[in-house]
DNA sequence: TTGAAAGCGCTAACAT
DNA sequence: ATGTTAGCGCTTTCAA
């Protein structure tokens, strides 16, 4: 095997220009169906593959959109990894994944992504420093956040509305009579986190009640199993908890169950957010937020790529409340 | 904003020939502190950054490297992830993610990554059709195969010993009075179903004893829930299941205690493969074999990476029984 | 120690 | 309907 067949020898076989030959691939209406067709013949016995890096250059446009996912861990994600795979590929484009190492931030590994020449960058599930934002300014690469917002409406974003389905969380945990409700958050640095918290908090209020507690797990089982621990080595425990995100509330209910010996939903009831794969599996039926990813992803890919200069635009997408078996319902 | 720059405007900037810029840039050792300091100074107040696809087209290196990932949403996939990404950006590459849609084959993507010119590509999970083959014996860009062998050893693997795993799961259970053992398959044709298969029943076999029943489960919660529950419809039901992956064994789990109100294992034994994480939380509690990621990855970035002109090889990286509680012990 | 110039494999404007 | 030519932004001889 020789070096890779390019558009010259394949010319050169067919007998024609190079630039012919490119037309004819990219099936340009000026070259007579002949000549494609002899063209196709000669490319497909040299084997020949047009070379993106090539196009690229010259096209100022690789194809490529950049996923910077700080949480890669989170059962959440691999959908969200899936649909982006999916609806890019069928988009003709591929997607260059970055994962941000524990310890480090997004802005270490950005430059390397956008040295690339990535057409367009998401990122998800990060902390949004202020030097991500100096060197999202310099280049002009399109930028859109998933699953996080920025309060000044300088980058684009896309969420989850978290405040409205936090609120219906809580409204739901007070219908249902429970009156002592703690909360285990994520990051207290994160726009989900903010929002999440302010919406359950602020319809609580509007019964008379608050949070009455208040852990961080980090948004991993382990985080909430131990989250859940030190709620209840407090004097009065809580009578439910909404953990911002599905991993942790695993980790909390195995927490209360087996370390604990109380009974889920009867002695404490728990809420998630995300509605991962397992939150329906009978050994947690977990009542939960869905978080819309099909829709989510969709509306990055259109920020990314719409014909239209928006301009940075925060859409919030509606999540669902899932009612399975992890609240306790009927008391009042 | 303007364009962003090349190294044009920063040879301009300061006064060199672009060629200089170059040099300097990439610390060459013949350009003189003096100039480096001006060009780098240059080029920091241009925001220049080198454009990585200019040099790919050049030294035809992209620095990327394709993974074709077919079962992104089984809970092993995402450490699998993690690690690539994480080893790679310390050598200063890039992954380029492709995941094969349901109902399409490696063969319908893989063209897509080889025109982006990734110097290597890893296929994990993956049936190996003879297409396929056919496709990567054209290109010449280096492919190992993770989690995956074929027979003629005419493409590089690397995967667990799983032969000598499921062997040794088949002695445990053995050894703890387990006499009717079924297994709960991923696909038939895959070789890691084969050699798990094969080692699980050769080892029965030296004890006089055999595989009594076998489903197939699609390596999801889903199949092992449903082939768990074909296993139960018949007249012996086995006294313990080898699932041969671990999001399978959890769906088995569930469908014992919940839907059949079995207790696992004083009334069956499980055991998994593989270690998610899932499998170490109280609420499964699975014995299972861990598969050394960080090896097995390791191992096949260095066949993509290593000078040594490899001839297909391929590696075997051992597993280890992890003994947690899904398995009754004690009996005889 | 630096500069000039060629060329990687394409696309696209400009001939014809 | 097809060919010629000029780049895209780099790296790398070859000269000086």
């Amino acid at each position: 095997m020789t070096d890779r067949a390019t558009s010259v020898d394949v010319a050169r076989a067919a007998g024609v220009s190079q630039s012919t030959v490119s037309r004819a691939l990219s099936d340009d209406k000026r070259i007579s169906e002949e000549t494609k067709k002899k063209i196709r013949k000669a490319a497909e016995r040299l084997g020949y593959t047009p070379n993106e890096i090539a196009r690229s250059l010259q096209t100022n446009k690789t194809n490529m959109i950049g996923l910077i996912m700080a949480d890669i861990q989170n059962p959440f994600y691999p959908t969200v990894l899936e649909v982006y795979t999916q609806k890019l590929h069928s988009m003709g484009k591929r997607l260059l994944l970055l994962s941000v190492p524990r310890g480090f931030e997004v802005d270490d590994v950005l430059p390397s992504m956008l040295q690339h020449q990535v057409d367009g960058l998401v990122v998800t599930s990060a902390v949004v420093s202020s030097k991500l934002h100096k060197i999202l300014k310099v280049h002009k690469t399109r930028t859109v956040l998933l699953n996080r917002s920025v309060d000044d409406f300088s980058l684009n974003s896309v969420c989850c509305e978290n405040t409205t389905a936090s609120i219906e969380v809580a409204s739901f945990l007070v219908r249902e009579g429970h009156r002592r409700m703690a909360l285990i958050g994520g990051r207290p640095d994160t726009s989900t986190h903010r929002e999440r918290h302010q919406g359950f908090q602020s319809e609580l209020n509007r019964h008379g009640l608050d949070i009455v507690d208040e852990e961080y797990g980090g948004n991993t089982y382990e985080g909430g199993y131990q989250a859940a621990l030190r709620l209840f080595s407090k004097d009065i425990p809580p009578d439910a908890i909404f953990c911002i995100s599905d991993v942790m509330a695993l980790g909390a209910l195995d927490a209360l169950r087996y370390e604990l010996k109380l009974r889920v939903p009867e002695d404490v009831s728990i809420v998630g957010f995300d509605d991962i794969p397992a939150a329906s599996w009978p050994s947690y039926n977990l009542t939960t937020v869905r978080q819309p990813v099909e829709a989510m992803v969709g509306r990055s890919l259109a920020i990314l790529f719409d014909p239209e200069d928006y301009p940075p635009v925060s859409i919030k997408v509606p999540g669902e409340l899932i009612i399975r078996g992890s609240v306790k319902t009927g008391a009042t």
